[in-house]
RNA sequence: GGGCGCAUAGCUCAGCGGUAGAGCACCUGCCUUACAAGCAGGCGGUCACAGGUUCGAAUCCUGUUGCGCCCACCA
């Protein structure tokens, strides 16, 4: 022991900045890539978007990770541990948009002379080229990640920093664009032309995963369409897309409109003569029974549109405006009608087409207010709308229920904690009704590695297109040719053009396990953390981030990417709604870390199990605060009784046998929880243990320890008190992680994460029966309830002590009496009498007069 | 409408066939030579409701109610 370096008083504070230098120079996390396959557990930790701050949820999840990464290193298994930030994708862009106050424009050559403005002005925003945006977001991001890798040092993630990765970088390009090309030329991704889900905001198309449905106010218009035999009446919420309607449509039973199906009617306002249709999605309940099909309101007018083969009338645009042109398919008055709304927004064109109906008198009663639910992109603030564009797709069972079938399958590869949540996994999946779609129309991505030759007039020939070598990769095509031709080709007639697409984000993210085990570019390493031990993340993105990496990971190597799946909840705000930053009911991470230090943050993530989601309360952090003070100082404690050379030899008191016994229980009841990753069972066992070991043992041994009963008595004490603290502490240092390692040093060498985790080998001593510790405890209580209810203090003196029970517990209590009587300050007599009606023992004491 | 989960002390939750538990909060005490950011003691529950299985149900089954999450619902 070193008893210079243990403090008066304990603290934690500074511990973190102490210890976090440590393990950095001793590179105490280090995965040692010369270990076998066998001997390495490797973990896929999801790559935070690092665009402005991370949650609290976030932070308890990526503890409950540690907690096991630290776990099975201790247990001697080579932990792969790594992390990446996800810096490329549409958060990055829109926050580059408002912090710089600029916008993207593809048609902007690159400046390199270019600085942003001083004063950014959001309502302004300055165009600069693709070149110049793209240097923006990276330096936006550089200083984010500067600012996450900080935070997830100080709450004390053991990974191992030499292999961060970004999906930015080169690594992680031609990870991506390599997997995409062996899709592409296995038939697993293909582009098509189809309607496609598009964000009028960021004017990209958006994923099915990325959907949310949201409550969205609006009207009902009943409008009349002229039919044969008198108006037609339907009701509509988006009358503006009247000139895009291609069809009416009923359901074929329906006996109101059984006699105008086959019959055509006209538009108002526009005069388009449209047929009356059946088709079975119909529903005779909604509105007035028969719809407008117009391309596109919404997924059932996609339907209707392919399987009754209606004509495309698109009057929407990408940018949420109605086109500028006239549409080929108005004349006469619907071209007047037409002109009051090109260019208009949707919401400008429903205002005036409304206006219209009703001086046409086709307005059949005024709008009635209703409240519609509308798909949204969930980083988006307007309803979605559908557009036609061609996009690249990624099989992923939506469009093939065979395929659809083996990734439910797949899921059943995977080892859940807890077990329902393969159940959300099985529900997305068997509810997909489309292919994966990878395209965004956007800038900071992974480009699509691919050209397309340009015929005679110019025109790119999209279903010939040119691919690289993967030796190229990574590669932009707008910025390299393709082989066989030159750059001053790019454009021309008989001469190429790059796909202008980026991947979205997930299609990069749905690789983590082959970037950070470096696949194809580092075999070896590949070899030995592929596939995966564990993965864990939270529920919310089970239909994007883990779905996705089983998709990639399936097509590449017809495997699941990981053995297990840890889904740990969300901490919701203390009204139990979830935390967002425009409700301002976020809590910072780095100031509850600053707080109440890492530790007992630490110690708050492990109370939380699996999948439960919890209300955010700072009262049980201070719990955990409070645990990670009493450990010092416990430590201090029982190092401070001199616990230099002894060995489990010099145990032979029957009470610290006892209490190594109940010890060697509370260790195999932790492993065991940690083997089935719950922590949480793992983390009550030891403190229940060591709560016990603080309050009951230390104070029955306190004054033999000290020497008051002789040598071999104390001896015996010191030694058991020491090999309870090792334990103790190793069994801690996964959830406190920075009081651990103090303590630790105060006597040991080397670092207790790189201990090995307590076992049998630790507790040598003879197993004695460990009810003893709990009869000498009880018998304790007794006394101290007795000054209690007298209100004296406990250092008051017993007179005469009474205890009666069973006579086998009296036998075992025998063993400890110099120890109880100690402990309690029991001067006088000390009688003990059998009673055999009661299991536990009752004490009976008199307490000293406390004036004498 | 479909799926999943939850309902146990004032609060947060554990227990999941054998006498109702923990932490927090609250109350009463105690400066006790590791820790007053501490310690000791105590108060506190028809285990949502109704049936069933069982010698025995908080625990298993069925149904009901309430809450939460995911998905579908855009006329």
């Amino acid at each position: 022991m070193k008893p210079a370096d243990i403090p008066d008083k304990p603290g934690l504070e500074g511990l973190e900045a102490k210890w976090g230098a440590v393990w950095e120079k001793e590179a105490t996390y280090r995965f040692d890539r010369s270990k076998p396959r066998s001997a390495v557990y490797a973990i896929d930790t999801p790559p935070p978007t690092v665009s402005g701050t991370l949650h609290f949820g976030s932070v308890c999840s990526y503890t409950q990770c540690d907690l096991i990464a630290r776990y099975q290193r201790m247990r001697g298994r080579e932990v792969f541990y790594p992390i990446g930030w996800d810096d490329n994708g549409l958060p990055t862009e829109r926050r580059v948009q408002n912090y710089f106050g600029v916008r993207c424009d593809p048609t902007l050559a690159y400046d390199p002379d270019f600085t942003p403005p001083e004063r950014p002005d959001p309502k302004r925003q300055l165009p600069v080229g693709r070149g110049n945006f793209i240097e923006l977001c990276e330096r936006l991001t550089g200083n984010d990640e500067v600012a996450f890798e900080q935070l997830f040092r100080t709450v004390g993630l053991s990974v191992d920093w030499s292999y961060l990765y970004t999906t930015i970088s080169d690594e992680s390009r031609a990870v991506s664009q390599r997997a995409f090309l062996r899709n592409l030329s296995r038939g697993e991704a293909y582009q098509a032309e189809a309607p496609t889900l598009w964000d009028v905001t960021y004017q990209t198309a958006v994923a099915q995963a990325e959907l949310e449905a949201r409550d969205y106010p609006g009207h009902f218009h009943r409008i009349g369409f002229a039919g044969a035999d008198g108006p037609v009446v339907i009701e509509t919420t988006r009358p503006e897309l009247i000139p895009a309607c291609v069809a009416l449509i009923a359901h074929p039973d329906d006996e109101r409109y059984a006699s105008l199906v086959g019959t055509t009617v006209r538009s108002p306002l526009f005069g388009v003569e449209l047929p009356v249709l059946a088709h079975a999605s119909a529903q005779p309940e909604l509105g007035s029974g028969v719809a407008m099909c117009c391309t596109f309101g919404d997924l059932t007018d996609v339907t209707w549109w392919r399987e009754l083969q209606l004509p495309t009338r698109t009057v929407i645009g990408r940018d949420g405006r109605l086109l500028r042109d006239t549409p080929t398919w108005l004349s006469g008055t619907g071209v007047e009608a037409y002109a009051e709304l090109a260019g208009k927004t949707v919401f400008g064109a429903r205002e005036r087409v409304v206006a219209l109906l009703r001086d046409d008198g086709d307005l059949l009663s005024e709008p009635v207010p209703t409240r519609r639910t509308a798909n949204f992109y969930e980083k988006g603030d307007k309803p979605l709308e559908i557009v036609a564009t061609r996009q690249w797709y990624v099989r992923n069972g939506g469009r093939d229920p065979a395929l659809r079938a083996r990734l439910v399958e797949r899921g059943a590869e995977v080892s859940w904690t807890p077990r329902y949540m393969q159940s959300r996994y099985t529900n997305w999946v068997e509810g997909l009704n489309g292919d994966w779609l990878v395209s965004r129309q956007r800038f900071f991505g992974v480009p699509f590695p691919v050209w397309y030759p340009l015929d005679a007039d110019g025109e790119p020939q999209r279903d010939r297109p040119l691919v690289p070598g993967e030796d190229q990769l990574p590669l932009d095509p707008m910025a390299q040719a393709p082989a066989g031709y030159n750059e001053s080709q790019r454009d021309q007639p008989n001469g190429f053009t790059g796909d202008r697409d980026v991947m979205d984000t997930w299609a990069t993210s749905s690789l983590t396990p082959q970037i950070a085990g470096r696949w194809e570019s580092d075999p070896d390493l590949f070899g030995r953390v592929f596939p995966m031990d564990l993965c864990s993340q939270a529920h919310d993105i089970i239909r994007t981030w883990l779905f996705s990496r089983v998709v990639r990971s399936s097509y590449e190597h017809d495997v699941v990417p990981w053995r297990k799946a840890m889904i740990s909840g969300f901490v919701l705000d203390p009204d139990r709604k979830k935390m967002s930053k425009s409700k301002g009911n976020v809590t910072l991470p780095t100031e509850l870390l600053e707080r109440f230090g890492s530790d007992a943050v630490r110690w708050r993530a492990a109370s939380l199990r699996p999948g439960q989601d919890s209300a955010f309360d700072e009262a049980p952090i201070r719990v955990g605060r409070r645990l990670a003070t009493k450990v010092l100082n416990a430590s201090r404690f029982v190092l401070g009784l001199g616990v230099d050379g002894l060995g489990p030899e010099a145990i032979s008191e029957p009470l610290d046998l006892a209490m190594l016994s109940q010890l060697r229980q509370a260790v195999a009841t932790a492993t065991q929880a940690l083997d089935e990753l719950d922590y949480t069972s793992a983390l009550e066992a030891t403190e229940r243990f060591f709560w016990s070991f603080c309050d009951d043992y230390l104070e029955l041994v306190k004054e033999r320890a000290y020497g008051s009963r002789g040598e071999a008595g104390a001896t015996s004490a010191r030694a058991a008190l020491a090999t309870a603290l090792s334990v103790q502490l190793r069994l801690l240092a996964p959830f406190l992680p920075y009081v651990t390692e103090e303590a630790w040093s105060w006597w040991q060498e080397g670092s207790v994460h790189r201990s090995s985790w307590p076992g049998a080998e630790d507790i040598t001593s003879p197993r004695y029966d460990p009810t003893l510790l709990t009869v000498a405890s009880q018998v304790l209580a007794g006394i101290r309830g007795a000054k209690s209810a007298a209100k004296v203090g406990m250092r008051t003196e017993v007179s005469a002590l009474t205890v009666s029970g069973p006579q086998p517990r009296l036998d075992l209590l025998a063993f400890a009496l110099d120890d109880v009587r100690a402990a309690g300050r029991v001067a006088g007599d000390l009688a003990l009498a059998a009673d055999a009606r009661t299991e536990r023992l009752a004490v009976k004491a008199r307490i000293a007069d406390p004036a004498a």
